[in-house]
DNA sequence: ATAGACATACCATCCGGTCGGTCGCCGGGC
DNA sequence: GCCCGGCGACCGACCGGATGGTATGTCTAT
């Protein structure tokens, strides 16, 4: 019932016990996936959290402020998810294989934040995407490395950099966010095992060159 | 849009040669690549164009028109591609590789094309977005026939479905976009051989499961 | 003269951001 | 116990400027 803060609001605050910068996150993740960023403008958002203009301008520096905090969330939690798997035991191939699954299944259970990353990048500040991109390699690099690990075992082929392979497996996860739907034909993890199984394929040692 | 020959030259454009929906149109891509839809004004356009807004509006209804004459060009140009290839003699494992390398080399040959494209298409209006995706639905469909034809063959893995091999496929095509730098590491080409390869190797039919 | 191809001035609107103000809580002096 | 003053949270009317679009004029070739 009580706020983290332990704060409460008696009479002013009627809808939600949510606290208001969690109100305005979410409601800015799912108009600017909805809309776009430019799209929505700030009057939109705080109606939208059932809050005002004032109080969205106390706690964020501007609407760009705003879905830069979108962004932030996001890479924290890609790079968590990812830092469990590439850390864990077992053969190369198989954390792959999980990582690879994994990234497909959060990306499908968040596409709003998937949609709203791709998308909105260019509308953040030069530094910001500095910044974003920045975080952004050193996820891709902690993949790469899994892979190069592979290659140097023999169990991938190391004939096709592990950079290309890597870059092309997170096109397509990015693209998720285009055509994928949920409640559509495919489950996240269906298509994850699909994806990575291919992924995988395309990475074992050919026999012999064509 | 039927002015293919009868072009007018007057002597009040000073610096170009070229018809003015022309001159608006490859300002419009460029400027739309590099800041986005939303940020470029009708004006900054116009500037960059060497046209004043006047000339823009008799010759596009809107800003939102100018984009989608940008998108009907660019499918028009890559649908046009694929046939050539689709329709080519030779096995069908030859023809998906060459279309697979041709639409990287297309691809990083416009790159400002594929940045609008898949960064601004939720600006159009929503029955120019649906024209859109039809008409992009083609495309994909055209090219997942291949990979049908070669699941029906043999030559390809059946266990996969031909439309998630393409769509990962697409999905990494267009994200090159987002990383892909002209005078980069790579050429185009060695980019499309890359991934054609690693796109092909994943739908070879598996020996052994694993 | 007529029609198309532009040019120029102008407009209504909307948007991000600001700023003075309000409200309720809390610690402290007595 | 009780008032006081301050303080952070929040409110919302307001602003300057920019933007897409339009109305109307002008030039030129036919």
């Amino acid at each position: 019932m009580q706020n983290t803060d332990g704060r409460k609001r008696s009479a002013t605050a009627p809808d939600r016990g949510t606290a208001v910068p969690d109100r305005l996150l979410s409601a800015a993740t799912r108009l600017f996936a909805e809309q776009g960023f430019e799209r929505t403008s700030v009057q939109e958002l705080v109606s939208a959290a059932g809050v005002t203009k004032g109080a969205m301008y106390h706690y964020f520096a501007s609407k760009d402020d705003l879905l830069y905090a979108i962004y932030q969330r996001v890479l924290a939690m890609q790079m968590e998810r990812l830092n469990g798997f590439a850390g864990a035991e077992g053969p190369v191939r198989e954390r792959l294989r999980q990582a690879a699954i994994d990234v497909v299944h959060t990306t499908v259970d968040n596409l709003d934040d998937t949609r709203i990353f791709f998308r909105s990048l260019h509308m953040l500040s030069a530094d910001r995407q500095i910044a974003v991109r920045k975080e952004r390699r050193q996820y891709h690099e902690r993949f790469r490395a899994m892979v190069e690990e592979g290659q140097r075992q023999g169990v991938f082929r190391a004939d096709v950099p592990a950079d290309i392979a890597v870059t092309q497996y997170f096109g397509a996860v990015h693209h998720l966010s285009t055509w994928y739907r949920t409640g559509g034909a495919l489950t996240g993890g269906e298509v994850g095992a699909y994806f990575a199984d291919l992924f995988l394929a395309g990475l074992s040692p050919v026999e012999s060159a064509d």
